[in-house]
RNA sequence: CGGGAAGUGGCUCAAUUUGGUAGAGCACUUGGUUUGGGACCAAGGGGUUGCAGGUUCAAAUCCUGUCUUCCCGACCA
């Protein structure tokens, strides 16, 4: 049944998004523009993607730790391209009454500045290479437009910063952790995205190059979903981070910097969520299974323990809904919520040696008899949903992936629906930006090693370069 | 930052046009009956209208400023 809480998403999508944000309660706003308080619901998906995504960093040799959230100005500006790409969007620390600094600081956009400053005065030699820090932390970026998760002003998110002696294990680095984010977007949160190479004009502000996983939204909008940056030495040179190297030579390190954010749990919402609110693929899933006692009779309850027991020592998670509600309003909740599996326990079926399984994804019932193997039943529907929810994702993706040979293709494709266009690009800026005209179609990515459709140039019909994946961003 | 819209109990809104001192539904509390798709009855609590000024005998209502939210652009993860 349809949440009357939540507008349509096909009547409008972005309230459809906000309504699912609020109506699940994973975040609210607050007094401050941009900065929304995350609700337990939210927060608990976050704490997943730490989980998962730590273990793994971890796995891959990867340390965590904390940098300040204040950055002094002159160290933020010892790199003018990173400074020039951020100047406008730096909050910057004030102190009133007779408390003056002695320096302006700046409240941390990201912070390569303070890694840089660290890694400079503590490496010494090619024997502490390399040094592979990551911190988990909130950043802050004076955004004008505000939206919960896909852009706020403070987001939380990771930050990897690592150097090392070579530009080839820096390079390799820099792939490795874009091949990490591909695949915790496709395993774990059943987001099929496209890798690929950023533009010139549209690469982090001082890297080298940018690789990004890039993914589409439900209404065809793209969204940037973690990115990973090879900076060569240009940080190195900037911040002066130098090491013995094997010859006993002084020489600047090979640096990269790798990240993911908040922004995840709203490409969540809008790449599976329908009219009855969020749906949370397994995996990601912090509750998995909610189980529903339909009235609260000594027989009931019993059985609703036992199945938690069982499906625990089995490490599903799961949860027994135990308020005074209706039947239908714990369904409609735990629906609201995104939980992938209900249980649905009462007298009649007990009564009938029967219990009932219901799909969040597809809202599919399933009866079946009491002796089943339960957390095994279970299991195989919970990866059952993760794989539907997947390919459901990339038929829709595949759907609004369209081809375009000129920009009438592209103005014809946008005007009726917006989605992932390839087309060939020459590899000018002046190109870029004529695209950019026509409904803020921007390059998402250039995709690597890939056979050109027509070797022309979409825009100015030379020679192309380069196969782009073209979209409008969040 | 430009163009548009809106802010009234926790939520959705009415009263604003024509100033006269805030009302409904949902939610909440208590009691009872209920519970297989967002239950029902009864009683009860809660707001000086985003905030700050101004006009007036009198302001939710008129004026100015400001903050927040949403939509469309520009900027960005």
């Amino acid at each position: 049944m349809k949440n009357d809480k939540i507008t349509s998403r096909d009547v409008d999508f972005a309230k459809w998004y906000t309504d699912v944000v609020f109506a699940a309660h994973l975040a609210s706003y607050t007094g401050v523009k941009g900065c929304i308080a995350i609700e337990p619901n939210g927060y608990a998906i976050w704490e997943r993607m730490q989980e998962i995504l730590d273990k793994k960093f971890k796995e891959l040799g990867h340390v965590n730790c904390q940098m300040p959230v204040l950055i002094p100005e002159s160290l933020l500006k010892k790199e003018g391209e990173l400074v020039e790409g951020f100047a406008p969007e730096v909050a910057w620390v004030t102190m009133g009454g007779s408390k003056e600094l002695d320096e302006r600081l700046c409240i941390r956009p990201t912070s390569e500045t303070m890694f840089s400053d660290y890694y400079a005065s503590h490496v010494k030699s090619y024997k502490d290479l390399p040094m592979l820090y990551n911190q988990w932390c909130n950043v802050l970026r004076w955004e004008k437009e505000t939206r919960p998760f896909l852009r706020s002003r403070e987001f939380l998110w990771q930050e990897g910063h690592t150097i090392h002696e070579t530009s080839e294990e820096a390079e390799k680095e820099t792939r490795q952790m874009m091949e990490v984010y591909k695949w915790f977007h496709h395993e774990i949160l059943a987001i099929p995205s496209i890798t690929g190479l950023k533009t010139e004009k549209e690469k982090f502000a001082g890297a080298e190059y940018t690789l990004t996983n890039e993914a589409l939204m439900y209404n065809g909008v793209s969204l940037q979903c973690g990115t990973s940056h090879y900076f060569g030495q240009k940080f190195s040179k900037a911040y002066d981070i130098k090491f013995r190297n094997r010859q006993n030579e002084l020489e600047y390190v090979y640096q990269t910097s790798w990240g993911t954010t908040t922004r995840m749990i709203g490409g969540l919402i809008m790449v599976h969520s329908d009219d009855k609110g969020l749906v949370l693929p397994p995996r990601i899933a912090p509750k998995q299974v909610a189980i529903i006692p339909i009235f609260k009779t000594e027989k009931v309850l019993a059985k609703c323990e036992k199945i938690k027991k069982e499906l625990e020592k089995n490490s599903i998670s799961c949860y027994i809904d135990l308020t005074d509600k209706s039947a239908g309003f714990k369904f409609a909740e735990a629906e609201v919520n995104g939980i992938p599996v209900r249980i649905e326990v009462g007298e009649r079926d007990l009564d009938n040696n029967k219990i009932t399984f219901v799909r969040r994804d597809t809202s599919v019932k399933y009866t079946e008899a009491l002796d089943i193997d339960i957390p095994t039943y279970v299991k195989n529907l919970l990866e059952t949903i993760q794989h539907d929810m997947y390919e459901r994702a990339l038929k829709r993706r595949d759907e609004l992936t369209f081809t375009a040979k000129n920009l009438e293709d592209v103005e014809n494709i946008m005007n009726k629906q917006p989605g992932f266009i390839k087309a060939d690009w020459c590899g000018s800026l002046e190109c870029e930006m004529k695209m950019k005209e026509i409904k803020g179609t921007k390059s998402r990515c250039i995709v690597e090693n890939a056979k050109p459709l027509t070797g022309k140039c979409v825009v100015c019909g030379n020679d192309a370069k380069h196969l782009v994946i073209w979209g409008q961003q969040y």
